[in-house]
DNA sequence: ACAATTTACTTGACATCTAAACTATCGACG
DNA sequence: CGTCGATAGTTTAGATGTCAAGTAAATTGT
């Protein structure tokens, strides 16, 4: 437990004036899968594409959010899951939802509420409880971005039929199964 | 480009004393997937589900390579890839295998030297250039590492078959390719 | 009733990551 | 040569994320 600790503020980035700074995917993104071994075990192999493959996508879509909305992945996916319950969601069902920590969706929600995005709300039946809503100008603004970021997700996965896209789900559905029983410790 | 640079410095997390702050899988995780609207598209369910199913094992081997080994996944990451090139890699090829901006490989990179498992060399023909080598303890150091880190993914994704798991990965290899046609911008 | 535990959220320290700016070197070409 | 653009790394600012600890309110057990 000690060797994270000896670490300061050690953050960066890359390239020349108005270019780069990006990962750039393209030609070059073929390597986390080659070479882990002909003979190596299937479960390694399809790991390291689905990890590729998630990367590329989610690049791209932070891509877009960020060009076109000027916001970003996190803050879409939070409004996303408040979107679909308008009645709001406690702090603890975010962090659920979204599969991230408690105090994660405390400082995206922080932010979204000073930009009038999302408000807090209190419960009158439990003091401790917080419910997060959007406010008017979020759905508005949540909806505008939902539109584009379907299309675009639509587009990105285009290159597999219906037909595979519906094998390939079915498939993730039984993993997702084995994972959650697996490790319900 | 405003909206994003009004912000401090808001993380934070979240739970107990000495019990909690993850965000915990098993039985919560079931939301991001459904509700998307019963006739959505299946790109975009995929797309969830994939998601959904990557953070999972993200989470688990973060977790294990924390517990175990006091280590985190972009360390092992980058030390994967240096145990397949003895000879070396350049920032810019680490950057590019594990997908990630120059900049944050610099800053893995410079703890990774701290703690003595991995070393910059010059290039005698490119004096930009630095060649990052995996050292003698470095090595020793993934090598116990890498046969865990297999072993955890093997029984991870234990819950399909090889049939299952190598059709998935041929689906999602055709994936790929698509998007690195559609994203070659 | 009330101490002990649990639950809901926040805070703080720090790691990871991106995007963009900066430094230094390389290479091409007049 | 000299300079101009491209390339390799680093740095900086700031967003996202974890983990652990802290606060407060609700629940439980007795």
């Amino acid at each position: 437990m000690t060797k994270l600790s000896n670490l300061k503020k050690t953050t960066t980035a890359d390239a020349k004036p108005p270019r780069k700074g990006v990962a750039k995917p393209a030609e070059n993104v073929v390597d986390l899968e080659m070479s882990t071994g002909a003979d190596s075990h299937m479960g390694l192999r399809l790991w390291l594409r689905m990890l590729t493959t998630t990367n590329l996508v989610q690049a791209e879509l932070r891509k877009r959010l960020r060009n076109e909305f000027d916001t970003t992945l996190p803050r879409f996916d939070l409004m996303a899951q408040l979107e679909r319950h308008p009645e709001g969601l406690k702090m603890t069902e975010l962090s659920r939802r979204l599969m991230v920590t408690g105090g994660n969706v405390t400082g995206i929600t922080d932010q979204l509420e000073k930009e009038g995005l999302v408000s807090r709300g209190t419960d009158p039946n439990d003091r401790r409880s917080i419910s997060v809503c959007l406010t008017p100008a979020g759905r508005k603004a949540f909806d505008k971005m939902a539109i584009a970021h379907e299309q675009w997700v639509v587009e990105l996965f285009g290159g597999l039929s219906l037909d595979e896209k519906s094998r390939t789900h079915q498939r993730l559905g039984k993993l997702k199964q084995h994972l959650l029983d697996s490790l319900k410790d």
